[in-house]
DNA sequence: TTGGTTGATACCGAAGGAGTATGGCGATGG
DNA sequence: CCATCGCCATACTCCTTCGGTATCAACCAA
């Protein structure tokens, strides 16, 4: 069974007539009949009744003419939607992000996406960010989010946005009543480090931080992640520092505090490979970039961290 | 596009090789390459990544490859049926039917047909006898249902059962008690002859019934049909003659009474196109015979109508 | 470097599709 | 009753296109 066949059967059936058919078809009329005798004896079923002014349906005819319909508008669907798969319109981003660009900004690009392209499925995979890497090289996630990423040959790396940092600071201490704090004043805490491994991480730019600040710092403990980091300041008279998208959130017994004077940003990041990007990724970092613009655009407008009022 | 296409951008998604879809689809390798860069170039589409060990999907190809497969097993499921449309396994049947068949008759048949061949819609329309045959050569229908016919070129008439004959008499008349009466008793009471028009009909065959029993009788009133004619003799003294199919109603104010020693049996029977006819029907008559055979060998066996044993 | 994969390309022969011309059949009109 | 018209089927030819063989280029692995 051949499409040729199926498109010259429905519009003989829709013409009730094998030469007006051949005329619509622009083709000649043999072509026509000879194909259909070919379908119909293929189908070992006859399709049409001739009669002097034309042809007639058969019962296996109308049975035929309505799934022929059904399987030419399927292929036509499957072709537009191959199409648009290509244009990056259809198909399924694999996503991973690690530490607490879950918070803020994958939320905010998984919204700003869906909306671009609300028929792109979207699948979300918590990953070490050299596991991102490996996941990226075999195929399995087209893009990962973090915040600090080391430069590797094929791989693209691309800062987001940039955020305020905020220390973490047991509710009932004196020191969480401020709507800011110098770093030098956090130096009577002890300060509990997070991730643990998989640097550079988040716990290298707090000890940077300290140290370009020339403040003595006493390191408590390393923490798994932020929020096992946070439990413990919970717990005690610890601190820690953490970036605006978790300070945005609200912890029992803790207060976030804006450091003073603070010059250093936390970044987020993304990082892909550098070629054979496929569509739906090349449609997702359109759809990044125009977000990271109008945040910046924003940042430099507002006070202090625009990038949180493009949320929401 | 072409199916050819399909099946081989099939194999080679399933296989992840071509030289293997080749072997599989038996055919060389070569074809295969083709095919699927014309498919390629038709889609706009890059459908495959070239690997050192053979071929991946791309996301359009994932999309093709999902849609392909529904294309071609819908293309598969239309021959399927078309084949079983053939067989007169699917379809609609179209039914007129006339009279009183539509009390025994042909729920039996529409009952038995549906359990031979579930999938065949019926559509059943009350038609008189003479507009039955011009719908079976406009081909509006395919069989009708009814008691007489006229011979006519190029149509079939078919028997299927005959009943026995029941008078329809008042409650409250002496005769309805009892369980036999002979055609001569009901010569006191005037007779109410139905259906009007569309001869022959029931009610000549009432008129012979009478004539060859040489019982004097008297007409009263012709009434359209055996309901109206049944109305008409509940309200006062007059009778009528029922066949079995109607006599196994129940009428308020009236009794059916069998007909003693009357060799008169009541006739149903079907019209249908003798040539030219579809696979529908021809499976029709094949359940219609099976089902009129089972009932005359009940017939033989039971003491009086058979036939009414077969319905239920 | 060298086999042994892989898929792509060139060329050829064969199959099948479309076009033109024509035939047969039934309906219609004079 | 015959001529004509309109319909579909068939015969024949041309050309497109498909598949097969042979070969090539690229890549991995030993």
């Amino acid at each position: 069974m051949e499409f040729r066949q199926l498109r010259y059967f429905v519009a003989v059936a829709e013409e009730g007539n094998i030469g007006r058919a051949a005329h619509r078809l622009n083709v000649s009329q043999p072509p026509i009949s000879r194909q259909i005798q070919a379908l119909e004896y293929e189908l070992g079923a006859v399709l049409l009744t001739r009669t002097p002014k034309g042809v007639d349906l058969t019962e296996a005819g109308r049975v035929f003419y309505a799934d022929a319909q059904k399987v030419l508008s399927q292929a036509k669907n499957a072709m537009d939607r191959t199409r648009a798969a290509e244009r990056g319109e259809l198909g399924r981003l694999d996503i991973a992000f690690f530490g607490s660009t879950v918070y803020q900004t994958v939320p905010l690009m998984l919204r700003a996406f869906h909306r671009a392209q609300s028929e792109i499925e979207v699948s979300l995979t918590r990953m070490g960010k050299a596991e991102q890497v490996n996941a990226l090289r075999d195929g399995r996630i087209h893009i990962g989010f973090g915040r600090y990423y080391n430069q590797a040959a094929g791989l693209e790396i691309e800062l987001i946005s940039r955020e305020p940092l905020y220390a973490a600071i047991p509710a009932d201490l004196a020191l969480a009543k401020q709507d800011e704090v110098p770093l030098s004043d956090l130096a009577s805490l002890p300060v509990v480090l997070y991730p643990a491994g998989d640097r550079p991480s988040f716990a290298d730019e707090i000890i940077s931080l300290f140290r370009e600040a020339d403040v003595e710092f006493d390191v408590d403990s390393v923490a798994t992640d932020s929020t096992a980091a946070l439990a413990l300041i919970a717990s005690g008279t610890r601190c820690t520092i953490v970036p605006e998208a978790i300070a945005a959130l609200r912890f029992p017994a803790l207060e976030f505090v804006l450091i003073k004077n603070c010059s250093t940003l936390a970044p987020s990041s993304c990082v892909y490979l550098a070629e054979d990007q496929p569509p739906v990724l090349k449609e997702f970092l359109k759809v990044l970039r125009s977000v990271s613009v109008s945040a910046s655009v924003d940042t430099e407008n507002a006070s202090r961290g625009g990038f949180k009022s493009i949320g929401a």
